[in-house]
DNA sequence: ATAATTACTACAGAATATATAGTACTACAG
DNA sequence: CTGTAGTACTATATATTCTGTAGTAATTAT
């Protein structure tokens, strides 16, 4: 097998980035659904990820029109090719844990 | 899709973790090759990983009968469970990276 | 006997993560 | 308007984790 490399490792590695794409792929959402829904990430914890995350154009950030106030977060196509890899953490999961 | 659990997240959400697995997958090692074909890795790191990796039954740690000092580390059958999970992270990577 | 190698561990400082509290703005009710 | 509640965060201090460096104890090689 072709290895990967530590810079395309590292996207993946970490916990709380994995669990924000797997939420988001069930529909957008927005930074208090995001709260809601993921228990136990604290708000910074939760901006800091967003940031990285846009940053990294797994995920895309806007204003909708209608609402002054609300941000939704989407994945971006790229964001959705991380999809496939939870969904193998899952076959994984299912066997062996 | 199903959702990934917490703790199945957490297994892969460390970024050393998953280039152990990685190199262990090309064949089995030591502490010392491991620490010369990982670059970067401090050997606090590496022990440190190897306990947690063992811990979760995902590498097995065995003594050479012939050499008294060597310790050697290979994948676990869990442990080859997760090779199908990089090669996900390697498509993604491919496309997008 | 001496040097090198093995598989680590101890310790301290650096980097990172997190909780808590708070800010600035909007929305809506009375 | 005035007050209460909700939005999307940020500031700060603390807690946790990571990492580098040095060192240990036990082989093995010369």
């Amino acid at each position: 097998m072709k290895k990967c490399s530590a810079k395309e490792l590292k996207i993946l590695g970490d916990f709380w980035t994995l669990t924000i794409i797997q939420e988001l792929s069930e529909g957008n959402k927005r930074f208090s659904e995001l709260e809601r829904v993921i228990s136990g990430i604290s708000p910074t914890t939760l901006a800091n990820r967003l940031k990285k995350l846009e940053i990294n154009n797994l995920i895309k950030r806007e204003k909708e029109k209608i609402d002054k106030l609300s941000i939704i977060y989407s994945l971006t196509n790229k964001g959705h090719g991380i999809l496939p890899v939870l969904s193998q953490i899952r076959v994984f999961a299912d066997k062996y844990l």
